[in-house]
RNA sequence: GCCGGAGUGGCGGAAUGGCAGACGCGGCGGACUCAAAAUCCGUUGGUCGCAAGGCCGUGUGGGUUCGACUCCCUCCUCCGGCACCA
């Protein structure tokens, strides 16, 4: 073999030959026990990352050793290729967005072929082609028979920078989540929403299932879904008898309430204005609050506003009218829209009723503690009930026991549950994206596209301006059609689906690429689910990952699938980090893998990758640091190279050959690079089953390679046999072959094997070769160090603590004391405690 | 404000109750070379000491333990998520 290392030369060679041997392609084998490793798909902005490099080097490390494991592994990969970012890229070159997409995704496939991942390209899954997006529509649809799919007229957040709707979940700290300085408006349009609402509780109950998902995702996701416990309470506007429903979480603090608050888009508040005294003064301070209401999203802190509506409300339980406020702070969409205000027992109540001198009645005092009597903040804990009535004296917890059911009883209220998250908005303004497949029809109303009519194509030549409304309303060829019911003329939607609709289910795609008769293969997902990794950005923790969730549980309910979450695992990566930040193209910190592959090759940007940190943490990039991986690598090559030819023909232990039974055949130095060398394999073999400390894998066998190093002369002077040497080398290229294969495989090649590393069994370790004979253990005399002695490792207790008690350092701080007691643990220390 | 995660040499990090700083980067010294690159060897937490060796040291303060980077409590700082959710 070549004396000198060679990445590129080495790396188009076994990238071919890969190909040539379909090494990747994965079928359906009921004999086999299957491993499905996922990664997030890509969208298709024109290059890789190094946040993707890192993303698919730790799903290849996981790959390749399950597929030397025996697996039968599935690795695909495919696009997210409709969106926005092609669709502004079209408006500014005057170019259609399907051009960009695929020239796109043509160039970032060679860039990931460049990086070697072992993926299935039969399986390529691409979201903007009809043969996907049909069935996205075709899932609409099936939601839309489901009562899932809906339309309304809504308040939405609106970005005026990418001019389309938002769903909540793109809307951070109110702002788009692409434009972060573009405040979110709202707009009143009609929507379509998907109701995830309706599976709440099924995506909290079954987190159970995710026991092998990172606490911090589900934590994520259940604030998200947000789930709260509570009372509904019916007040009654005492002027004009209307019921006036207000929620809350804290039904015992109600004799201490001294007004209603309702938001300034509450229906009653028309009403009132309408039957108010002073019509125009409400409105002018309705309409001043709801402007300060939406200007709120974007602060933090916003000042208490209100208006005094002249009207009351009476309470239930104590029969006391109290008045009703607008206020700025009160949400319309979580809840009834309104509050009872206690201000003694909740902050917000207390700061707003501080500043319009309402009145604040302690109701709750604490269990053991004084109350206070002059109150500068509310008291919110638990406590006991005074001043209330039939329920004073009880405790918080019983009194919202009590009160609700008798709130039941009396047909004034009762106990329910509301939850923060709210339906899927998925309409867009937007022409690159799957279009919703409904008709309108002046006689008819609303009417889906029949399943057989699909897909409903997204036309090509469509005159973009990325202003306004949906581009698809300016073509009369598109939107006119017949209606489905009456076969009269109708009109089309013109809005298209969220693209986070396309990543819902693109991971069963994989299974079936193919197939035009259903939108997965029974058989094919029965063999394959759940995915049993998935790894991806955390950035994806409530988006992506809620959707998908949801989108499962549908296809269980119209009886696609047999199981209610896709997903076994799920391992969130860090980011990459340049200069303190996050790469991106906007910070301008970004470093372009493929000019890396060119200069080191991509071996070494991946095995820089995994070996900068744990793969869990944020990863600074340096210059630096990837140099020396090179170096590494450069290493590993002279070594192997070195041997290689002495050692073709030699046989191996690892194996093929039966070992000696007595270890005591091996000379020293052997048994110091055997040992070394199944010490390496044991702990990569135990990480790669739980911890994925990728860095410390590599760490190890940059320890082997010193081992080599040190013990050179002793290879040059026969002092190790050459089957010890060839297998120390195996492991040496077998453990490399999950972080840097197409070194791997050529130097597997020169060790004389002809196959791939892929298809070699992964090599138990020998628990002896790798134990110690002899151990150092470090002596402490009151928890400090004092010495080290050596030991046997069969050595027994007591001897232990003679040779401990015997050594001169230790005698010395010893010094005549009398030893309480001496503590040995077994192959670690000995501690002696002395007065 | 609430929830979660983290804080270790000049830097990335290792050690999850038992020798703190593995491995790598950077630095310093040396070999090879006319020279440089590459490569190789040595050294590298702080401090006192000629040395043997001592003392200090994992954000802060306390606790548990024979023994704490690791477990418990307090506080500080940073990062992430949610945020006027009643």
């Amino acid at each position: 073999m070549d004396t000198n290392y060679d990445p590129q030369k080495i790396e188009t060679k076994w990238q071919n030959r890969w190909a040539e041997q379909k090494l990747f392609d994965a079928d359906l084998d009921p004999g086999r026990k299957k491993y499905y490793v996922l990664e997030m798909l890509p969208y298709p902005s024109g290059d890789i990352h190094m946040g993707h490099v890192r993303n698919y080097s730790i799903g290849d490390a996981l790959a390749r050793y399950m597929a030397m494991k025996g697996f039968n592994v599935l690795h695909p990969i495919g696009w997210d290729s409709f969106g926005l970012p092609a669709e502004n890229a079209a408006i500014k070159n005057q170019r259609p967005p399907a051009e960009f997409t695929f020239a796109y995704i043509d160039r970032m496939r060679r860039q990931l072929k460049r990086l070697g991942v072992s993926y299935d390209w039969r399986r390529e899954v691409t979201t903007c082609v009809p043969e996907y997006y049909r069935w996205n529509q075709w899932f609409f649809l099936k939601m839309y028979e489901r009562g899932l799919a809906y339309r309304k007229k809504g308040r939405v957040n609106w970005c005026p920078e990418c001019e389309t709707v938002l769903a909540n979940e793109q809307v951070v700290e109110g702002c788009c989540w692409r434009h972060e300085d573009t405040p979110v408006v709202e707009k009143e349009l009609e929507q379509w929403f998907l109701k995830i609402t309706d599976y709440a509780e099924r995506l909290l109950d079954d987190m159970q299932e995710l026991v092998r998902w990172p606490e911090r995702v589900l934590t994520m996701q259940q604030n998200w879904i947000g789930k709260s416990k509570g009372t509904e309470v019916d007040f009654k506007v005492v002027e004009l008898d209307l019921p006036l429903r207000v929620f809350t979480t804290r039904v015992d603090t109600i004799f201490g309430c001294t007004a209603v608050f309702v938001a300034a888009e509450h229906p009653l508040v028309e009403k009132l204005i309408a039957a108010s005294k002073a019509p125009e003064k409400l409105r002018n301070d309705v309409e001043r609050i709801k402007h300060s209401a939406i200007r709120a999203r974007a602060e933090v802190n916003l000042e208490k506003e209100g208006a005094a509506t002249g009207f009351s409300a009476r309470n239930p339980y104590n029969g006391e009218a109290v008045p009703i406020w607008v206020a700025n702070f009160v949400l319309t969409e979580y809840g009834t829209g309104a509050v009872m205000a206690v201000p003694a027992h909740d902050q917000r109540d207390f700061e707003f009723c501080t500043t319009f001198n309402l009145p604040i009645r302690t109701v709750i005092v604490p269990k053991d503690a004084e109350p206070q009597v002059t109150l500068e903040a509310a008291f919110t804990e638990y406590g006991k009930l005074v001043d209330s009535g039939p329920y004073t004296g009880l405790a918080s917890e019983r009194a919202i026991e009590r009160m609700t059911k008798d709130a039941e009883a009396g047909g004034f209220g009762k106990g329910t549950i509301q939850y923060r998250i709210k339906d899927w908005g998925i309409s867009r303004q937007r022409y690159w994206g799957t279009p919703i497949p409904m008709v309108y029809c002046d006689a008819c109303g609303v009417a889906p596209v029949p399943e057989s009519d699909l897909p409903v194509l997204l036309p090509a030549d469509i005159k973009l301006t990325g202003k306004g409304q949906s581009p698809l309303a300016n073509a009369p060829e598109f939107v006119a059609t017949t209606c489905p019911k009456c076969g009269g003329p109708a009109r089309r939607e013109t809005d298209t689906m969220d693209t986070f609709v396309d990543s819902t289910w693109y991971f069963y795609r994989y299974t079936g690429p193919k197939i035009d008769t259903a939108p997965i293969s029974r058989e094919a997902v029965k063999y394959w689910f759940p995915v049993d990794q998935y790894i991806g950005g955390i950035e994806h923790a409530i988006l992506h990952l809620i959707y998908m969730r949801f989108f499962t549980k549908v296809m269980k309910d119209i009886g696609l699938v047999d199981f209610s979450e896709p997903v076994a695992r799920l391992f969130t990566q860090g980011m990459v980090i340049k200069d303190g930040s996050k790469m991106s193209k906007s910070k301008g910190n970004v470093v372009d893998p493929t000019a890396l592959f060119e200069r080191y090759g991509a071996d070494t940007v991946r095995l820089y990758m995994l070996f900068a940190a744990p793969p869990e943490k944020d990863l600074d990039w340096s210059d630096t640091g990837i140099e020396g991986a090179s170096r590494f690598l450069n290493r590993v090559y002279r070594v192997v190279a070195k041997h290689a030819e002495d050692l073709g023909a030699v046989e191996s232990l690892l194996g093929e050959v039966a070992r000696p039974e007595a270890s005591a055949d091996y000379t020293p130095e052997e048994r110091k690079l055997l040992r070394k060398a199944h010490q390496v394999l044991r702990h990569v073999t135990e990480d790669m089953e739980e911890r994925w400390h990728f860095n410390t894998d590599i760490a190890m066998t940059m320890e082997l390679v010193n081992e080599l190093a040190e013990l050179d002369a002793e290879v040059s002077d026969g002092k190790i046999r050459p089957e010890i040497l060839k297998e120390t080398l195996e492991v040496l290229v077998l453990v490399l072959a999950l972080f840097a294969p197409h070194i791997a495989d050529e130097l597997w090649e020169g060790l004389g094997y002809s196959g791939a590393t892929l298809r070699v069994p992964w090599p138990a370790y020998d628990p002896d070769l790798a134990a110690e004979d002899e151990l150092e253990m470090p002596v402490q005399v009151n928890g400090k160090l004092r010495s080290r002695i050596r030991v046997a490792v069969d050595v027994t207790e007591d001897e232990i603590r003679r040779l401990a008690q015997a050594d001169e350092k230790v005698a010395q701080h010893l010094g005549g004391r009398q030893i309480v007691k001496i503590i040995v643990v077994p192959q670690k220390l000995i501690n002696i405690v002395v007065k």
